[in-house]
DNA sequence: GTACATGCAAACGTTTTGCAGCGAA
DNA sequence: TTCGCTGCAAAACGTTTGCATGTAC
């Protein structure tokens, strides 16, 4: 599935919000970049680079925060730093994080299904099975640390 | 298991640390909290009402750093908000955060166990059980929308 | 006496907010 | 024309750091 540009406007369009130049801009980058891990300071870059357009970073937070309320896209927190934005149709991509070198390790996504089925029969809770990181250490930072923290 | 302020000002002297007022107040509170989310600023407001004493929060912070070193306490981040501290000891659990209200829920550790193990044999990565919050929409919030799946 | 720890204050990175003017509808 | 949106600046938030003083050992 592919969300373009006109996707999102369309999605603000119907909460009977404005089409803007700052607003397209987001978008843009926000469809460009569908895949990745988006940054608001990295989406401000993004336009004035790519685009030469100059957005303040508030409209930026405010944009993706109605982006986020049409359900179009959602944020994490991935432990420390900025948050992280991405689309909410994207393909599934659930990645373990080491929190030592940062590397990323693929897991299956079946092998949890279980254990959300339990979940969600015990305390409601749905868990979002496309989207979320988990930090530990890698084998190879492992074998170097006890580990503590 | 109960921890007691002396296991944690033991701990911090094994480390080569003075014990002073300070990290003596921080140490209680974490003691008589334990069981509980804490939070710098909470341990920082129960130094000043409960003991009378004034600690700098920068010291609080330092304090529970060396706490960390000592593989006694943890902390994570669960989503907004300032990161929550607790002993290492405590019953080991996951947090699930909601993506629309914040909302944490914990649940116990061994349910996740087995696809723990299965993950270090496959991938040799080594989770840290206690340091990532899961996302997904909590029960209220789930029933308030309809799931893009 | 000598490190080390502290309080203070200021800096930090990220995000939010107040406001006067601009611009989409 | 109207009200929503914008840029700007400043504040808010949680956390970290530099430094001179204080204190555990």
């Amino acid at each position: 599935m592919h969300i373009t540009s006109n996707h999102l406007l369309e999605a603000l369009r119907s909460q009977g919000l404005r089409i803007t130049a700052a607003r397209r801009a987001v978008c843009a980058v926000v469809a460009e970049r569908q895949g990745q891990h988006l940054t608001a300071a990295g989406i401000l870059e993004d336009i004035r680079s790519d685009q030469g357009s100059k957005v303040d970073q508030s409209t930026v937070y405010r944009t993706l925060d109605a982006l986020e309320t049409s359900g179009l896209l959602v944020h994490s927190h991935l432990g420390h730093g900025p948050a992280v934005y991405h689309l909410e149709a994207e393909a599934a991509h659930q990645h373990v994080v080491c929190r030592a070198c940062g590397a990323a390790v693929s897991i299956p996504a079946e092998s949890l299904d279980g254990w959300i089925i339990i979940l969600r029969e015990t305390t409601g809770f749905e868990v979002d099975p496309t989207h979320f990181a988990i930090t530990g250490l890698c084998a190879e930072c492992a074998a170097r640390r006890v580990p503590a923290e």
